[in-house]
DNA sequence: AATCGTCGTTCTT
DNA sequence: AAGAACGACGATT
């Protein structure tokens, strides 16, 4: 084996939908990234290298990634999720993510309700913040978060997305 | 609609 | 290291 670090720097995977092309991102543990399809407006920012093969076990998260988001993207369950590599996030971040993902698709909860559910009533805001950081959007799903009274609330990705995602679950909130 | 309380993160001293 | 600023909020007025 080489030194120290043998995967190395992360690699990027394009994962074309009906919805436009996707970027997964793969670190040497698990899927730390996702990325909406850029529209043309918004230019592009490569960082990583492009993956070259689909072998071993990155193969492996490659395929259970299309699955999923395919998946999700056409209104039904994802199955099994790769490991995700949630390490860059704060250990709070990382709570918040990891409520996200035990909301059931076609449900929702407010940011509220995600604070006290990880001990931290009063935090609705910063679980704002923390939705907002999220790396790994609609396999994470930030979009089942909505305001407190069903209201809309933000979404990095845009409010479009939110509701598209929303609507593809069966619901139309605000 | 405007305001205030709250809290984790990020940006400034 | 400490403080101010900043949100994908929530509750009150």
């Amino acid at each position: 084996m080489n030194s120290a670090r043998t995967t190395a720097r992360p690699a990027t995977w394009e994962i074309p939908t009906p919805l436009g092309s996707f970027t997964a991102l793969y670190s040497d543990t698990g899927l730390c990234g996702l990325s909406f399809p850029r529209t043309s407006s918004r230019a592009s920012q490569e960082t990583a290298p492009p993956a070259r093969r689909c072998e071993g076990e990155v193969g492996t998260w490659m395929a259970s990634t299309r699955a999923a988001l395919e998946d999700a993207l056409s209104g039904r369950k994802p199955g099994r999720l790769p490991p995700l590599d949630l390490s860059a996030g704060t250990p709070f971040q990382r709570e918040v993510w990891r409520a996200m993902l035990s909301i059931p698709p076609g449900k929702t909860m407010s940011y509220g309700e995600i604070a006290r559910k990880i001990g931290c009533p009063g935090a609705a805001r910063a679980v704002g913040q923390a939705c907002g950081a999220n790396p790994i959007p609609v396999l994470i799903p930030c979009h089942r978060v909505l305001a407190s009274g069903g209201r809309l609330g933000g979404f990095s990705g845009g409010l479009d997305w939110k509701r598209r995602l929303l609507g593809l679950e069966g619901l139309s909130p605000g």
